[in-house]
DNA sequence: TATTGTTATACTCTATAACTATA
DNA sequence: TATAGTTATAGAGTATAACAATA
């Protein structure tokens, strides 16, 4: 079991998703938070039920996170006017600056986890993440 | 933020760890049962108190998992003679049974979860995640 | 008094179901 | 009637705290 690639990815996605997480702490994020600012910074403005098919996450759940994002003014909450139920997710300059500040946290992060590899195996490393990721339909 | 390791591991991690347990299912286990499983086969019948400091859960965590593995007839639960408040675990010959099947299951896993690699990327991919497991003192 | 296992309780995360407004 | 968003409720998973037996 331990020498598999599915109990290494689990048992490491899990470590490093922890430890990421209390990072993530200071910025008042959560990991999902930075899904949506991630989404939304990869697109055009979205609405919370396209986000959440996206995500994979219930519609309910992106109202909580929404809310969180609207009240720390990560994002804008606007309703659309060609179709009034909807609610168009835009993210704002504070919203950026926000995902630019986990992206330097990630970064960090990224340096001390794989700090002990050569710079061809972490490339390696990443390309192959990215295509596993790629082929699963998440970002890249 | 999706380009970094940090990144690609949470998610990975969570996509595979969620699809593994569905498979897992059928063998009426959940992930953390498995953790039990590996570590009694690592090493020498271990306590409870010795089995939740290495997979770092509380103590009242593996109570229910050792209850359940018991309940199965994964493991045995024996008090330990020279003191008496310590309850031993041992993996029964069914236990190693069960756990040599969640290993065929995890690299039939990892087969269709790496079908797009070549071997070699295969292998790479791997050890790279073997060195990090090792370094975070997560089973190998 | 300290430690092992256990039980009781509470907290976090997330989904499902019911509801409102709009289409 | 169907859909977007919201609210209410419930379930899974896990931790913390209180407790019992043994050291």
């Amino acid at each position: 079991m331990p020498a598999t690639v599915t109990f290494r990815l689990g048992t490491l996605g899990a470590l490093v998703t922890e430890r990421f997480t209390a990072r993530l702490a200071d910025l008042d994020l959560k990991p999902k938070h930075v899904g949506v600012l991630t989404a939304l910074a990869a697109g055009p403005p979205a609405s919370q039920q396209e986000l959440a098919g996206l995500m994979g996450v219930a519609p309910s759940l992106l109202v909580a996170l929404a809310d969180h994002l609207e009240a720390i003014g990560a994002i804008a909450r606007t309703r659309d006017a060609g179709d009034r139920r909807r609610m168009v997710l835009t993210l704002t300059a504070r919203g950026r600056k926000l995902l630019a500040k986990c992206g330097a946290l990630a970064q960090e992060f990224d340096a001390e986890l794989t700090g002990s590899l050569t710079a061809d195996q972490r490339g390696q490393l990443s390309d192959l993440l990215g295509v596993l990721a790629a082929e699963n339909g998440l970002p890249t």
